[in-house]
DNA sequence: CGCTCTTATGAAATCGATTTCACAGCAACT
DNA sequence: AGTTGCTGTGAAATCGATTTCATAAGAGCG
């Protein structure tokens, strides 16, 4: 079934079949629906791959992610696929599970494969993906990350602020003996701004985040749970507050106080990042940030299709996270709120 | 950059770099350094377009999913997807949100896209998604179900055996009033045949499933929640277990009961469905049945990867779920396990 | 009425690799 | 030595749509 038969059929030329699939106004009405009747008749369906072959376009956009298992992500993932199939564009994924090598390797498969654009997770790559991407001249864009400064776009928030936020949170309940579980750091922007805000905002207001009081950790709440323990079982004052890189960690974190025999938020405030689903049905709930997975996908999407169509785009994209209060963060015993000047 | 290029530099005709990339043995050692030397040196990428074009394969397969927002669902195309990318083959992907008309517009889309065989999620599908996948003569496979009677291939595991399995433990354990928050089951075979094995199973000891005993709920922890709350708020005997379609909706029910001041599992025992992270920590941790994304991923991709290398390969695969008992579930109060037979 | 301009269509070139077919060179066997 | 069979390579056809260029038919206008 090619596009020669349906011509034949409709007593045309190929060519004319072509422009009534891609470009219906230019050719007449009668002889339109003469081609319409002939495609049906023989079923015909266009062979992307010649089409490709000829006008240089794939209409296909690569997703390059750390991991499907992540629930934001695929969440990412999903919005983005939604945003583009609308558009006529499908989606090509690929996995690299955190590693930069890996993931340039994909990059370059999905690049070969055709892929017009590339929609990528943070902006910590390795150096040659940027040189790829200039090579094959393809729009691309860092999500989870926003950067007005960075000369790559991006769609997403600033984690360093975001991270402050819920920092500065527990510093305004009065907390002044804070731990963090962050999330792995090496080779992830995402954790490592966010590990930052954390100590700038802690720093701003004179409290010391000594390494002791970190711990990175993988994202699984026995993880979670076990970098509490640990942190807990530190010499040292008792920490009356955790921050956690994120809400699995956090969960891991509250059920780990609770194994203890500590009171959350009474003898200790938890503190998560995401707000995954299960954060405000936690006992207690989690005091978490809130992050429009789906408008990043949807933003990444948009720029896309915008620099695909040739239009100004906006280089950075902000999607709006919010602070989450729930009962998992409260002064520390014996202290009031707004407070933490006191301290320290 | 073409593989004319490469053969002009190589100085050799573009048959033969071909031959080099695709067979590589069939051309000589030096030769073929030659040309992997040009083409090192000319920064060839080779154009999948042309190469689908005239080879009639893309290297790609679709899979279309109902969602990538369920845990499960992103992990066996993870899955899937790892295991068809050291093939050498890329995914397409595409969502249909359980709206089956949606799946077979995608699934239309991606055979066109050149998708060389579709993995599809359960065996409920418009009966012209067949016709399509026969016209085109493309292997598929139906994950997440497995049924050697099926004349369709399938990657998975029994839904009604499964859910029978932990109809079974409750009614083991001594308990004869049972309730059932089930997924929606219009349009959905996997949630259809859970039900279906429970209502069996509960049946052959002779206990009854009126519909009053039976919510369908969409699968969020709120949703869970309410149906939970529905159930202990109706007319007739407290149930004393709670049979939940997966882990999330009865992450919700564990909430309620809770909440009602119910004790799980003294008062009332509740069971999920699928093992998700949370089930071991839930509180008190979830007996579940554990559901191997992962290796019905793994098991579609081989399947298709087989199918596509012309293998002898078998119709059904299956794998192994497995009944994870934790403390959510217990013999109803004041009757001894093992004493079912005198209850009803 | 004649001229220009647009519009609808067709013929043919083209995208870039793969594949078929042919053949030269050489080894192996009778 | 002659025949057969293999191996490595090249020339040219091919995959199926798009696109450029040309052209015929009509539309508008002075």
């Amino acid at each position: 079934m090619r596009i020669t038969d349906v011509a034949r059929l409709a007593g045309c030329a190929p060519a004319t079949v072509s422009r009534a699939v891609n470009n219906p106004d230019k050719v007449a009405p009668e002889m339109r629906s003469r081609i319409q009747r002939a495609m049906l008749e023989l079923g015909y369906v266009r062979n992307h791959a010649a089409r490709a072959l000829r006008s240089q376009r794939s209409h296909m956009v690569g997703v390059l992610i750390p991991t499907l298992d992540y629930a934001l992500y695929a969440r990412l993932v999903s919005a983005a696929g939604s945003q583009l199939s609308v558009a006529g564009i499908s989606t090509l994924i690929a996995t690299f599970d955190y590693d930069l090598e890996a993931e340039l390797r994909e990059a370059r498969l999905l690049l070969e494969r055709g892929a017009e654009a590339l929609i990528l997770v943070g902006d910590c790559h390795r150096p040659e993906l940027y040189g790829v991407l200039q090579q094959f001249n393809v729009p691309f864009v860092n999500t989870y990350t926003y950067d007005p400064k960075s000369i790559h776009p991006t769609a997403g928030f600033d984690n360093s602020a975001s991270a402050a936020i819920i920092a500065q949170h527990l510093v305004h309940l009065g907390h002044s003996n804070i731990c963090v579980i962050s999330g792995i750091t090496e080779d992830n922007d995402r954790t490592t701004r966010r590990l930052e805000g954390i100590r700038e905002e802690l720093a701003r207001h004179g409290i010391p985040l000594p390494a002791s009081r970190v711990i990175e950790s993988p994202y699984s709440i026995s993880d979670g749970k076990k970098a509490c323990a640990l942190l807990l079982s530190r010499d040292g004052p008792q920490p009356t507050a955790i921050v956690c890189g994120n809400d699995v960690l956090a969960l891991g974190a509250l059920i780990e106080c609770s194994a203890q025999g500590l009171e959350v938020p009474g003898d200790i405030s938890v503190v998560g990042f995401d707000n995954l689903e299960f954060a405000m049905h936690s006992n207690p709930p989690l005091t978490t940030i809130d992050v429009p997975a789906r408008d990043m996908g949807i933003a990444a999407a948009e720029f896309i299709l915008g620099k695909l169509g040739g239009d100004e785009v906006a280089m950075h994209n902000s999607v709006e996270v919010r602070l989450i209060l729930r009962d998992s963060s409260a002064p520390p015993r014996g202290s009031g709120p707004r407070r933490s000047s006191s301290s320290q």
